[in-house]
DNA sequence: AAGCTAATGAGGGCAA
């Protein structure tokens, strides 16, 4: 927690601060603070008042989470002990939850309230003494208050009997989500258990839309819930754009030696090099093959100058103590460091402040990039943000896509709506089928039997499934009968079936999201991280991994383990995964961009330089009147719409028989001439919307959920529709696109 | 024209 370098206010007139007990204002002396901030003086009233839910929207390391415990830790303090837990704090991250632990266990000795953690790396002997004498705050994560109700269920009246308040840190990361619909679900449940509704207390850095904040946090009594807007005067903000031209992909495919770093990439390299070294930074990208690749880059500059190596990876397939060696080395001062990371370093573990943030690629989404800037720039410095673009060269054969500079256009767009402080809005429509279903065999491990009406009313009709009913919650019951997931007692009772004992007693239960199947890589006995399965590998093959080079000495399949050995060359494996949905504003963003002739103050020479490549073109394939470009033998959609109502269209033109490419900001329909697909847009924009429903039916493979598998073709069609089909949005695009003019047919 | 695509979490019983 940083103190402010000057404060007017001091902490003895604070309203707040009188409010507080007497052992939490001396824990703030003792800290030497001359004023609370912002969101900490605000929050305090509605905190303690204990009977409301309250948003805290904050910057990051604006003193967020003691806005929550100081008045929530001076309303305990007076609370009799061992009546159960009585403060309950819901975290993303296990490593959030270690790092508040050591944070809070210091302000509740003054109150001597006891700080326990639960999470899958804490000893059982102190979840056992949880159990045995509940009280005080408990830290968990939503995987583990789900095993609690799956093997504790008889006893959660007890342990939460007198919880009082429930925090719920990075709200902004599970809205919208298998794991946040699974969050939801064990808040309504915990109160359920307690026969108490308990105020809920959420902190987020990047909430856009507050009213579906609210909403998401109380379902159905979103207008109750306290915002505490608490946006303080903006830091200095240091912001560049560079642009880089990337070698021709066709002459780069052809290389033959495969040893050929594409210009950008060297270009880039260069610069983090010779920019970064001797501070501490974090790097990011958009994936984890990239890391690899950048990583390997930097350490052989670092060889080749005969410097130490102070550039490391950081992402979610590395060991868990390759990473905590580079946590350690950002936090430590004698150390320069520079990480380069994926989402991993993104949200708040504690590893100091950075001295810059640099993103490779357009960011992938605006919060996203908030929650990377918050990580620069603290104790009054500047955050400092480097963003790196590359492009194509360009030449007659270049696609519109790739011709549009759209990847520079996207991070321009999205470093206008950051500045607006404009953030993703929540998608509330998903019905989360698959984690209903897990839900309903959590309920009744839970209470050992449930009878299909009242967890109806738990879970949807009273619960934050809302979005199912009745019907289909029947339904669900149904197949999960079938799957012998399910089974019904004599007396209507529903019990696990074979297939759900299984599934419930594994420990894979408890996520609600899917994980792929992995090897793991080893060297000498250290475990480095691990490889999804379906990578291949064999015996002798080279591999760029933790940032180092590395040849397969074995390959163990039954125990699903590579073991390596240094070598000398390699490449990075790739990584699967799917690509973050851009939003609609985005999409309109980057096209008023198009249409401007301003250029940001923040764009290097080549940036600008792309900046006007991207505008010729866009002229020069007339896409302000014309979104529909005639390309060789197939036509391009370019409606500058989100990725959503992207997907709709191109649902909806598969549906008349046509082979559609989703690229980003445009759809290729292939082997099709313009003025025929003008035809076919001015009629669908005419015709009667179709229901999602019937749209969705035509898409082949409707399955992304951890549970899905279970689902009838049905509900299948129901979730996708929900999750992926946007078809009012889909028919105002196309009344637009309708309005352009007929384009020239093709001469034969 | 082709390649590229984040992260998160996880128990209990048994044997020594």
């Amino acid at each position: 927690m940083d103190s402010p370098a000057s404060g007017s206010e001091t902490a003895a007139v604070s309203s707040a601060f009188d409010r507080f007990d007497p052992r939490v204002q001396k824990w703030i002396w003792d800290q030497g603070w001359q004023s609370l901030r912002s969101a900490q003086e605000h929050a305090a009233e509605p905190i303690m008042a204990g009977d409301r839910d309250v948003i805290v929207a904050a910057a990051t390391a604006s003193g967020k989470t003691e806005a929550a415990w100081l008045p929530i830790c001076s309303v305990l303090a007076t609370a009799p002990p061992e009546t159960g837990v009585k403060a309950l704090y819901l975290s993303p991250l296990k490593a959030l939850i270690n790092d508040q632990h050591s944070r809070l266990d210091q302000l509740c000795e003054y109150l001597e309230l006891p700080v326990h953690r639960w999470h899958g790396d804490v000893a059982g002997s102190q979840k056992k003494l949880v159990l045995r004498k509940p009280d005080g705050l408990l830290l968990i994560t939503p995987e583990s208050l789900e095993s609690l109700f799956v093997n504790q269920g008889e006893k959660m009246g007890k342990l939460f009997g007198g919880l009082r308040y429930v925090v719920i840190d990075e709200l902004h990361s599970f809205i919208g989500t298998e794991r946040g619909a699974q969050l939801r679900s064990l808040l309504h449940r915990l109160e359920l258990a307690t026969r108490h509704q308990v105020p809920r207390i959420a902190l987020s850095a990047t909430l856009g839309d507050f009213a579906a904040a609210a909403e998401y946090l109380r379902p159905g009594a979103g207008e109750d819930v306290v915002v505490i807007d608490a946006a303080e005067e903006r830091a200095e903000l240091r912001l560049q754009l560079r642009g880089y031209i990337a070698a021709d992909p066709i002459k780069a495919a052809a290389d033959p030696t495969g040893e050929l770093v594409d210009w950008a990439k060297g270009a880039i390299v260069d610069h983090l090099f010779a920019t970064l070294r001797g501070t501490d930074n974090l790097v990011f990208t958009n994936a984890r093959g990239l890391v690899e690749t950048y990583t390997d880059l930097l350490a052989r500059r670092c060889a080749d100058a005969n410097l130490p190596n102070e550039f490391l990876p950081h992402h979610g397939n590395l060991s868990k103590e390759v990473r905590e060696h580079v946590e350690e080395r950002l936090k430590a001062s004698d150390t320069p460091t520079t990480a380069i990371c994926t989402s991993t370093l993104e949200m708040g573990i504690d590893i100091g402040s950075a001295d810059s943030v640099a993103q490779i690629g357009a960011p992938l989404g605006v919060s996203v990039l908030r929650q990377r800037l918050g990580r620069s720039g603290r104790r009054g410095q500047p955050a400092v943000l480097r963003l790196y673009v590359s492009e194509n060269q360009l030449d007659e054969r270049t696609p519109p896509a790739d011709a549009v500079r759209a990847e520079l256009m996207q991070t321009i767009a999205m470093v206008d709506l950051l500045l607006e402080r404009w953030y993703e809005p929540p998608d509330l429509k998903k019905l989360q089928l698959s984690t209903l279903l897990q839900q309903v065999l959590s309920v009744i491990a839970q209470r050992g039997g449930a009878d299909a009406a009242s967890m109806f009313d738990a879970l949807c009709a009273r619960g934050p499934f809302r979005n199912v009913d009745q019907p289909m919650f029947v339904a669900l019951l149904r197949v999960m009968g079938q799957a012998e997931l399910v089974a019904q007692a004599g007396d209507g009772l529903l019990l696990h079936g074979q297939a759900g004992e299984r599934l419930v007693n594994h420990y894979s239960f408890y996520t609600a999201f899917t994980t792929d199947e992995e090897y793991r890589l080893v060297s000498r006995g250290r475990t480095l991280g691990s490889l999804p399965v379906d990578y291949p590998v064999s015996v002798g093959s080279l591999l760029i991994f933790s940032g180092r080079r590395w040849r397969v000495l074995s390959v163990e399949t039954e125990q699903k383990i590579i073991d390596l050995e240094p070598a000398r060359g390699g490449k990075p494996p790739s990584f699967p995964g799917v690509g973050a949905e851009v939003a609609d504003e985005v999409r309109r963003r980057m096209r008023q961009w198009y249409e401007s002739d301003d250029v940001p103050p923040y764009l290097d020479k080549i940036a600008q330089r792309l900046l006007d490549e991207g505008r010729s073109s866009y002229k020069r394939l007339l896409l302000a009147q014309q979104p529909i470009v005639s390309w060789g033998r197939d036509t391009v959609l370019m409606p500058w719409r989100g990725d959503k109502i992207m997907n709709t269209l191109a649902v909806v033109l598969r549906q008349h028989h046509l082979e559609v490419g989703q690229d980003g900001v445009a759809l290729t329909v292939r082997r099709t001439n313009a003025f025929g697909l003008w035809e076919l847009i001015r009629d669908l924009a005419v015709d009667r919307q179709p229901a999602p429903l019937v749209l969705a039916e035509t898409v082949a493979n409707k399955a992304s959920e951890k549970h899905d598998r279970f689902l009838t073709e049905e509900l299948l069609i129901a979730s996708y529709a929900a999750r992926s089909l946007d078809v009012p949005g889909a028919w105002s695009a196309l009344a637009e696109l309708a309005t352009a003019p007929r384009p020239e047919s093709e001469a034969e």
